[in-house]
DNA sequence: CAACTGACAAAAATTGAAATCTGTCATCTG
DNA sequence: CAGATGACAGATTTCAATTTTTGTCAGTTG
């Protein structure tokens, strides 16, 4: 009993996100968390200091997981254009599925952007040294040719071009039609901006 | 006295945008604007069906001061990429001074963006429709050259591209050190994406 | 009689008291 | 004695009563 009903900060981060998931970042308070998990609310603080500090936890976790999945796009073998075209459509998707199917959980994700969080800053970080590395790779194969610049200026600014299809701000226009005719557009030409002549 | 003091719609808007410089979006009162016009607010309603036609009306005033001082670079005569570069540093520059000079105004105009409103709607068709004529030229002169888009879906396109620079979901980056490089980067990325090889 | 007023109903915002939640810690327990 | 508990203070949220605001319109005024 000991060893199975040991609390974790896993099993602790498990419960959460399913609080959460179904009470939303609103309303699921600490003692929800302890109630779930059979504990007093002591417990958890035992854990994790604060609440917020529970709530970026858990972020941080959702988060990683589309992050992980992207780095296969990165280490992939196709030339560097093809596979930046796909990095950011598996983005665009990822965050699409997430609002879709995680509601509760990409709430969230939006008050700590509200709150500039940590974390969010870190899944930049993630996902524009995610992307040069592949920029910098067709750079290094003469697929790619902007003159002067590096390559995590170049992530940085495909990030920010990119935006209004990965950041959550924009997260209500993801379901309008019309809005993959515009993502392609955009991506044509950002590809075309770094593609050598 | 009466042609002087005439209740015109004019003069509403203007005692409108006063109010609400001093009050802002939340506290400013139609009744507040009867008062600044010494006048009772069933007047006020005789010429505005509601409060939100009001607040529209005065902010689609406010930004369209911004789309004209925009259309003379579109009008200007230097080479169609030199003058988008000018726009998009004309229109950055504009709605950093906006959010600096007039926050409540601006705080208002961000109401409108959360309810999207046709007035931010139009306002964001007035713009793209000026970004279109420069790429139109820029395509014809041949100083453009991406195949098989149009100049209003590569307007769109680099619209979006640079929403960090100039839509209000950002303003609180516009602030921040190193914004400047990093809108050069983006605009040299796009440029480069539009200009014929 | 065209423009304005102000009383009014319905909707929305504010207030303040009660309830709940967060985070701590002295105490308990296996 | 490591880990868990639950009573507690202070902060935050909730809820209902009250006030303010919106929008209408019958009546007033120049």
């Amino acid at each position: 009993m000991a060893t199975i009903d040991a609390l974790t900060p896993e099993r602790i981060l498990e419960a959460t996100e399913e609080v959460l998931r179904r009470h939303g970042p609103a309303k699921a308070t600490v003692v929800d968390v302890a109630r779930a998990l059979g504990v007093s609310h002591g417990s958890v603080y035992r854990h994790f200091r604060t609440k917020t500090a529970l709530r970026e936890a858990v972020t941080q976790r959702w988060l990683d997981r589309t992050s992980m999945a992207l780095s296969g796009v990165v280490a992939g073998s196709e030339p560097p254009g093809t596979r930046l075209r796909r990095w950011l459509a598996e983005l665009f998707a990822a965050k699409r599925r997430k609002v879709g199917d995680d509601p509760e959980l990409f709430a969230t994700y939006m008050v700590l952007v509200g709150e500039s969080s940590a974390v969010v800053n870190r899944h930049r970080a993630d996902l524009t040294g995610q992307l040069a590395r592949i920029i910098h790779e067709g750079l290094e194969r003469g697929e790619f040719a902007p003159a002067g610049a590096s390559p995590e200026v170049l992530a940085r600014a495909v990030f920010d071009a990119t935006g209004r299809f990965h950041d959550p701000a924009y997260a209500r226009e993801w379901a309008e039609p019309g809005i993959d005719a515009e993502f392609t557009a955009l991506v044509d030409l950002v590809l075309r901006g770094l593609a050598a002549p």
